[in-house]
Formats: structure tokens, sequence, C-alpha cells
DNA sequence: AACTCGGGGCA
DNA sequence: TGCCCAGAGTT
């Protein structure tokens, strides 16, 4: 495990996304906004938006139409808007107008579930956390870590076994970055990998096609 | 477990 | 055009 990780650390030497250095609350609105869309969307239309809110009061000031506006370039707007405005009136309610620390907690507010709160708990408050996402669990699968039909849960528990408390979210970072520029959804780049010899799936990929052909289930 | 939300990026 | 994408909530 320390070998992968060290490999994709020597890939993408400075794997983090830059809004992990923002405050808890703007950290926690950007990573719900990111849902299902790219982070350079997120990154662009949050530029504007952090300017214009910086408080839960603030989102809670305009009507939810110019708050969707507002946030219109990312997909699933709709919700979002409607989650970040319950969300500000539970922080403002609940809790003193702060984002929680605590995961249990965070995971309570809308828009909010187990893979936000590990990334806001692990950049925001220090708190070590593997954020599974598709990435993430696309990458473990593929190399062995975890199997094909895990959840999503599954996937994380046995990352946290595989690595030590001290490197969760720096591996969350590598793993992210591993898979969405190299190790991709659809065409993998295995030829040119680094971790092919380690790679369950990709050694299976890069098998011949005449040996495929030959013999279909030399293992069964 | 399947369905829904949804515009942007890319082939 | 069609397909996929740094998820979460509801049924």
């Amino acid at each position: 495990m320390s070998h992968i990780l060290s490999v994709m650390g020597e890939m993408f030497p400075d794997a983090h996304c830059e809004l992990n250095h923002r405050n808890p609350f703007e950290l926690t609105i950007a990573v719900l906004l990111s849902a299902q869309c790219t982070d350079e969307t997120v990154n662009k239309v949050t530029a504007s938006l952090f300017q214009k809110y910086q408080t839960p009061a603030d989102y809670l000031a305009v009507p939810i139409e110019e708050l969707e506006q507002d946030i219109r370039r990312i997909g699933l707007f709709r919700n979002k808007a409607a989650h970040i405005q319950k969300l500000s009136q539970m922080l403002i309610d609940n809790y003193g107008g702060e984002v929680p620390q605590q995961h249990e907690e965070l995971t309570k507010l809308p828009g909010v579930g187990r893979k936000t709160a590990n990334v806001v708990v692990s950049n925001a408050f220090g708190v070590p956390a593997i954020a599974v996402d598709t990435h993430v669990e696309r990458v473990s699968k593929r190399l062995g870590l975890a199997k094909a039909d895990d959840s999503v849960l599954e996937v994380e528990k046995k990352l946290m076994k595989l690595v030590p408390r001290e490197h969760w979210t720096d591996t969350h970072h590598r793993l992210i970055f591993f898979g969405r520029y190299h190790c991709k959804a659809q065409n993998p780049n295995c030829p040119v990998c680094p971790l092919l010899d380690v790679c369950k799936e990709g050694k299976q990929r890069m098998k011949p096609a005449v040996n495929r052909k030959a013999k279909p289930n030399p293992n069964k």
C-alpha cells in the first residue's frame, strides 16, 4: 500500500483541492455543490458566490430563486439551493451559526452525506478521514484493494485498515487525483501506468487479445 | 436497490 | 446528439 501511495504522490505531487483551504462554512458549501459535477465548475461558481454570500444569514436573505440563479451553472442546482438555505437555517438555530465539527452532526445537515462530511472534518477540522467518491471507489476496486461489489462504506473501511491513520486525508487526495486524471472511468491509461504490475484490473486489461481468445477462462 | 435531480464537458 | 460526471434524498 505504501508503494501505491508513494507512486501516486510522485505522479501528482500537489494533489489537493483549492477549496479545501477555505473556512469550514465555505468548504461545506463548496463540497455540497460539487456533487455530480466537476470541481472546475464549482470553482467557477464559488468564485463569485463567496463574494456575495459569507454567512448563513446571507444565504437566507435572498429568495431561493435568486440563489438558484447564482448557482445555475451547477448541475442539480435546484436541490442544492434548497439544501443550502435549510442548512443555513439549521446552523443558526442549532449550532450558533457555525459548522459543527462532529461527523454525526454534519450528516444531519441537508445535502451533507457521508462523503461531504468526511471531506469537511478532514480538511477543516483536522480529523483524519477518507472520503470515498466515485474516483476513490473505482481506483480501489481496480487495484484490488476492495472487491468489485463492495459498498462505498466497505471500501472506506478497507482503505482505513490499509492506511495509517495519519495519512488518511492525503490518501484521499492522492486516490482522487489518480482516478480523475489517470485511472479514468473510460479508457484508463494502463499502458503507461507505473502501478500496472500491482493492479488487478490493469493486468487483465493489458492482456493481449490473442490470449483471451485462446484461453477465455484460464483460472476457472 | 432503484430512481431523481441537471447543466457542463467532451467525443 | 449522446453519454458521463469530486452525491444525496426519497420511496
